[in-house]
DNA sequence: TCGACTATTCTAGTTTTATGGAAACGAATG
DNA sequence: CATTCGTTTCCATAAAACTAGAATAGTCGA
């Protein structure tokens, strides 16, 4: 990932009810959630909501699929797992100190952390 | 990490300026660099450093250690940790399927990636 | 105490971003 | 074809963020 790619993802995601509809996109894994289903669970009205999904798309945090009438977006992962090699890419300068355990916070529900 | 901080550590991070200082910083290690040192590295005036470390530290994302005349800035790497886990948290509903590996991308200099 | 040096705060002007109502669009349904 | 429904675009207003010169505060050596 590149730096632009990464200011641009973590621009996107640096707002409430954006963070907010990655989260509900990250948590829902790659059957992904339809838009308007997105705006009932966050309650934005739909402009709004629209804007923010562009937004996202556009940092490739997100993808849009059509379905008919409907939209189904997913949670770009390998984006996400990017944005998370570069923030920690070459940690303390590449030594392995206590301090620098990238990624060792990682955990999900029942992991005990 | 709580939402609120989560989304105060992206919006820092979300800015070109601010996230070639926080990635200094992660490659310095607990070391640290000084301001002055970095305000050189990255060519930017001082009220403009001055500022973006602020909303950084604000943002809980680097710590600031006076010495003397100068002040010795370091990445807060428990926040980025915290960070990552809260981007990742129960991705995909906690399944382990081969779109959700967080933490997956994360290498190192030599890694071969 | 003085002057040199480092860093921060003040301040104001510019730019960027967020919001949501209204209208428009496209696809399915009858 | 007309209607309905989900979604997006348009637009004007409101709010927030960025930048950096100038002034200020703290520290050190002489």
């Amino acid at each position: 990932m590149e730096t632009n790619d990464a200011i641009a993802a973590l621009t996107a995601l640096g707002h409430a009810k954006r963070l907010a509809i990655f989260r509900l996109l990250v948590v829902a894994g790659p059957v992904g959630r339809m838009a308007g289903d997105i705006g009932d669970e966050l309650g934005m009205p739909g402009a709004t909501l629209s804007f923010h999904l562009k937004e996202l798309a556009n940092a490739g945090l997100i993808t849009a699929e059509p379905q008919g009438r409907f939209v189904c977006y997913r949670a770009a992962f390998d984006a996400m797992n990017g944005l998370i090699a570069y923030l920690t890419y070459n940690c303390c300068a590449g030594s392995t100190g206590a301090a620098c355990t990238p990624g060792s916070a990682i955990c999900q529900p029942g992991d005990g952390c």
